[in-house]
DNA sequence: CAAAAATAATAGTGTTACTATCAAATGATA
DNA sequence: TATCATTTGATAGTAACACTATTATTTTTG
């Protein structure tokens, strides 16, 4: 498995930047302290002056390999759908039994993240903590249809539908699979937050967790048709 | 009931305004040409420079109701989730039966806005695709919880807690009642974002709306314990 | 070693997000 | 009706942001 794994070339659209980042080394620093400061600052207080100076380089450059800081969140997200994605279809594949499937499916998209070893240049616990407070402006503006359309969320929707197909395998007579799909995985993202700063609007907390609420929730649905 | 709906005064906490554009015409024109604005260019594009040109004002003028764009933005969200939970008290508080009554609750939480007449400075079609479009980043913020300690998120989490409380009353086994309820209310926002900009995440349309949607999953989860 | 490519440095433009100051209009009070 | 206070409008100014353009320097490659 470990083999497979280092295979993934994660795989993003080309006009999401001007210039691989993954093809040198300053692109590398690039994406690695984009992540670091994202995380630290936010995307709104995030410039790519201020990054120039995190990685002593100079703002210019930056411009080579993403036209605005809007282009570098998607990047960063698709990349982190696209990682997400790897684990969900490799650690399914061998479950035959759709109920299986589908719960193991949750666990992957709903779990807490851990670093990954084989990416040495992305803190993907950062990268996790930004989706969850930064992913919903990717797509809530009004260049989203336009942006939609040159394919900017393709691996996220994948995603969604992937998870819609194993709903609909597990329960077929389920009416709302795409949309039950959808709502955990963004649901997932809004539980962690609400987790680290509305503590009183969620059951989820350090014993209980997001990955239990969406299992459950998903066992009665398959209970009950 | 229209009686006691003319007698509603939104109230919304003292610190999210510097000046209550309740209280004067610039202020109610301040709010009007907002709504219209930020629907029609968006968030990101909205500026005070640009709403002053709208409603033939002084940006200076503009700056003494409000400190910022972001305040303007919980300013009119707090009004938006204020006039829905008077709506979900009023129109919930003759029913006894608990189901029923969390039925109706949903029902007025996920269904499509119409007009009402009693406030004839707000439109609240506008109003409900801003918070459609643009609630999230109003939370997703570093300031998050500063803003949060300040009282700005209070009513919305006041009626993620009335949900939470009528999911528990109509099923008391229920572990999750408050991450339903604001998987339910964020999750309502969520579909009807899909609908209009990702229809195949989405089994909702112009025939299967969100509310259809979130009552079968809430009656599944009824039927099962 | 030369040519090409990548990066860095510097400067400049228009816009945003304000703050400050002062003038004009409006309204309330004596 | 005078005057005083409040509100609004006009103008100007600042620092930061979001870039673009140009040129110089460094690094890579053939």
């Amino acid at each position: 498995m470990d083999h497979v794994y280092k295979n993934l070339k994660v795989e993003i659209n080309n006009d999401i930047f001007l210039k691989d980042p993954e093809s040198t080394d300053l692109g590398k620093r690039i994406i690695a302290s984009s992540i670091d400061l994202i995380d630290d600052i936010g995307f709104e207080h995030f410039t790519f002056r201020k990054l120039g100076v995190a990685i002593g380089s100079n703002e210019s450059s930056i411009y080579r390999y993403f036209e605005n800081k809007h282009k570098l969140l998607i990047y960063l997200t698709s990349w982190y759908w696209s990682w997400i994605e790897y684990q969900f279809i490799l650690q399914t594949v061998a479950i035959s039994n759709p109920v299986d499937k589908l719960v193991q499916a949750i666990t992957i998209l709903t779990r807490e993240v851990v670093q990954d070893m084989n990416y040495a240049h992305i803190d993907e616990i950062k990268l996790s903590n930004i989706v969850i407070e930064e992913y919903s402006k990717s797509y809530l503006t009004k260049e989203v249809d336009q942006e939609n359309k040159d394919g900017y969320f393709a691996i996220y929707k994948r995603l969604v539908l992937r998870l819609r197909d194993m709903i609909a395998a597990a329960n077929p007579n389920y009416a709302f699979p795409a949309s039950l799909s959808s709502t955990i995985i963004e649901g997932s993202l809004h539980q962690h937050f609400l987790k680290n700063h509305f503590t009183a609007l969620t059951d989820c907390n350090q014993q209980i967790t997001p990955t239990d609420y969406f299992i459950n929730l998903v066992q009665i649905i398959n209970k009950n048709s």
